[in-house]
DNA sequence: CCATAGTGTTACCCACTGTAACACATAAGA
DNA sequence: TCTTATGTGTTACAGTGGGTAACACTATGG
């Protein structure tokens, strides 16, 4: 029995291959087995990026389409909100549920300069004016 | 070949009870094999906590001291600074870099609210204030 | 000196991932 | 129409990491 035995699909459950791929898939926005191969800078067989990717689409990451018999992959969701999933985890893990203990280690781990994040402050309070507090 | 294979130690390669029991030893502070036996909910044999804290020592997140030829293991590392190290592999992997767009995520995922932003970056700006912009 | 408590070593099983072969279907060209 | 290319579905295999633990060894306290 290894790794997760979490419900779901989540970002940490990728191996390389699969981040790789879908890094792709999400950078082009579509991508069908070959276009994948093609971007891949290992020359790996057809199969495997064909398995890869249904795999990637079976985790709910990726969903296809056919266009005339070839399968076209599209993200299932965005990266962003898989990242702020990810992240969600994290905070969880890690951080007792405080996502105010996890931006104290990211300025500890220096992932965020503390000059970065007021600039972020300031973004965050424009955007939330501009938006009116919709939400 | 399984998993990362990424050159070093991060959360994301920790397994669900190697997780468990690191959450024991920082909520506590420190623990001996026997207090983390005590403190975990399923019934697991001594080896199996001891090899666990082993291997979490190996990867980097916990160091023993000896007392009186007892094991008591304490944080490598602070639970924050593990956490910024997590969530910046997420940015580069699925935010290519941006933080920005990592925020924009996790509001969308709902991890932070904008509310909960806005308090955060109020935070920030009187925490830089106060340390006089020293970093 | 013996029992108890703790460590070190080694091992097994299984899930997951990387990697791919092979068989099957079907559109396109000869 | 027959063949060929192209793409999919299925199946598989090996390596690794994590969950779980037994067993042997050592030293301490009685």
């Amino acid at each position: 029995m290894a790794r997760n035995t979490s419900s779901g699909h989540d970002p940490a459950e990728l191996g390389d291959l699969e981040r790789g791929i879908l890094s792709i898939v999400w950078r082009r926005g579509e991508a069908t087995a070959d276009q994948v191969r093609e971007e891949l800078e290992r020359p790996l067989k057809d199969s495997t990026i064909r398995t890869v990717l249904r795999r990637l689409e079976e985790k709910g990451y990726l969903a296809h389409a056919v266009d005339s018999r070839t399968f076209v992959y599209r993200p299932a969701e965005s990266p962003q909100k898989v990242a702020g999933r990810a992240v969600q985890r994290i905070v969880d893990w890690f951080c007792a549920g405080s996502v105010e203990d996890l931006l104290v280690g990211m300025v500890d781990s220096k992932v965020v300069s503390r000059a970065e994040l007021e600039r972020l402050a300031r973004r965050i309070a424009a955007a939330k004016k501009q938006e009116g507090g919709k939400a």
